[in-house]
DNA sequence: GCATGATCATGC
DNA sequence: GCATGATCATGC
């Protein structure tokens, strides 16, 4: 390793200490990046080149270059830590047994939260599926100690301009390590099930498996299959990296309720998570209340039975501390007496104009469906219509539903905002007849209205000309906004998806 | 009975 | 005030 810093004693730092090592970066603090590529460039660093120079570095090449490739993280390592950006399966401070990870946060309407998830190490899937427990894999060696460094990114700002806000030394908690190595375990088996080319980061709950590759068409060879695969890397998922930056690195006010208390002892979370629902299995939704003493007012809530779910599960309010770190989000299901499933399953409406800019590959509903894992309580109508625990399920959208018949209704529904084809009808009664994807034409998903009423409307993307089927019949319709819609999924796809246990009575 | 469009209601 | 989750209403 090439340490410019080995010449200077004033900013000397010794790489077998970790404890030195995050002082050291500590100093980063209320600086830009930029700050630390001009110095780097223009400052001390010269005076050192000649010894960088015996090395075989080539300094002068690597910091031709206005930006970084890779961003921040490469700066800070280069520029600041001096040595060379590496993509090695061990640590960057090998000595210390410390990784340097650089990740921006962001405001959000309550605080803050982190922009996005933290890549950890690409997965070998030949190498991983030889590893024979966690803690000789190469994951563990990035993860046992990390020095993390946060900025604050702004839109339409440069992070490059971004100051150094953060900087600590972190190692993921012992009952957070449980579940990491649930997730990894459930990775590993499924490449050596055969089957890296399913994997999903709606998989795992904190760590997940996510693409990475410099396009989309990239794939890889597997062991135990001769289908090609994504390349993935593991990485910390958005909300779990959330998680981290409101609990460790700025705590305020945001408190999280856990379910599995270390007194429970090891077990895997979603089993246990399931069992203690099924404590309660067959009772009604009226019993459920007496039970949890929910009072009148609140036996009218909409979430009610999602907050009865929270109250089998021992907690409070209405957030789980392992369901905000996992970004899992709760759906009841309520199956009638006929069997099925009354209500789609809605998401949040789209706005035209980013719909209209994205790819699948990067799109908010695309990811939003590969990352997220849904926890199911399902309930059952028996014949008099009141609503019956059945249990419940933890699931993630299958890879093939995902990138077949979601990405066709997606794909279509993006094409006709591009190019205006809503087709608008308009009857006698005023009711709106459009062209999206409909739960009739496709298996698994389509497009609906959902907003306060048909007059609660998103911007069009500019130059949009709408064609109509009836005439000059414009009515509240202009060339600029269209009623707000959303993806749904159908029901009777999220009947094919429930467990054989809920259908079987 | 179901598909489609429309709207409600709570919580943040 | 509005996003979000949940549900209604009508016509075929």
């Amino acid at each position: 390793m090439v340490r410019y810093t080995e010449c200077d004693e004033k900013d000397k730092y010794d790489d077998s200490n970790p404890k030195n090592i995050e002082d050291y970066g500590k100093k980063m603090i209320g600086h830009t990046f930029r700050e630390l590529y001009e110095t780097a460039k223009d400052g001390e660093i010269l005076r050192f080149v000649n010894a960088v120079r015996e090395s075989g570095y080539d300094y002068a090449e690597t910091h031709a270059r206005p930006e970084f490739k890779g961003g921040m993280g490469n700066l800070v390592e280069e520029c600041y830590f001096g040595y060379k950006a590496n993509s090695h399966a061990e640590a960057d401070f090998t000595e210390a047994g410390v990784e340097l990870k650089v990740t921006p946060y962001k405001r959000v309407k309550k605080g803050f939260s982190a922009k996005e998830r933290l890549v950890l190490t690409m997965i070998n899937y030949f190498d991983v599926a030889k590893e024979t427990t966690f803690e000789i894999s190469h994951l563990w060696m990035k993860i046992k100690l990390m020095l993390l460094v946060w900025y604050l990114h702004e839109n339409g700002v440069n992070d490059i301009d971004a100051t150094v806000d953060y900087v600590q030394l972190f190692t993921p908690p012992a009952d957070d390590l449980e579940i990491i190595k649930g997730d990894y375990k459930k990775i590993v088996d499924k490449i050596k099930d055969g089957r890296a080319h399913e994997l999903s980061e709606g998989d795992t709950m904190y760590l997940g498996a996510c693409t990475k590759g410099a396009k989309g068409s990239d794939r890889r060879e597997q062991p135990f299959s001769v289908t090609l695969a994504k390349p993935r890397a593991f990485s910390f998922k958005n909300s779990y990296m959330t998680y981290i930056l409101n609990q460790y690195i700025r705590p305020g006010k945001v408190t999280y309720e856990p379910i599995l208390r270390a007194s429970d002892g090891l077990t895997d979370f979603e089993d246990y998570v399931m069992c203690k629902i099924d404590r309660y299995q067959q009772l009604s939704l009226l019993e459920l209340c007496k039970l949890f003493a929910i009072s009148e007012k609140q036996r009218k809530a909409k979430n009610l039975e999602a907050m009865l779910a929270f109250r089998m599960l021992g907690i409070k309010g209405n957030h789980a501390e392992e369901f905000e770190k996992a970004g899992i989000v709760v759906k009841t299901i309520r199956i009638d007496e006929n069997g099925k499933i009354k209500e789609n399953m809605s998401f949040p409406c789209f706005n035209f104009v980013d719909l209209s800019a994205e790819e699948w590959e990067n799109s908010i509903f695309g990811d939003y469906l590969r990352e997220t894992r849904f926890f199911f309580v399902v309930y059952r109508k028996d014949f008099s219509g009141m609503l019956h625990l059945c249990g419940s399920q933890f699931w993630n959208i299958p890879y093939a539903d995902l990138e077949g018949d979601v990405r066709t209704v997606w794909e279509s529904t993006r094409d006709i905002v591009r190019e205006g084809r809503m087709a608008i009808h308009i009857d006698a009664k005023g009711t709106v007849t459009n062209n999206f994807p409909k739960q009739s034409q496709n298996r698994v998903a389509h497009v609906r209205p959902h907003g306060r009423n048909r007059e609660d409307t998103y911007p069009l993307p500019e130059g949009t000309c709408l064609q109509v089927t009836q005439g000059g019949v414009y009515g509240w319709v202009d060339d600029t906004r269209y009623t707000k819609q959303s993806f749904w999924l159908n029901n009777s796809y999220i009947l094919s998806q429930l467990n054989r246990r809920f259908l079987l009575k």
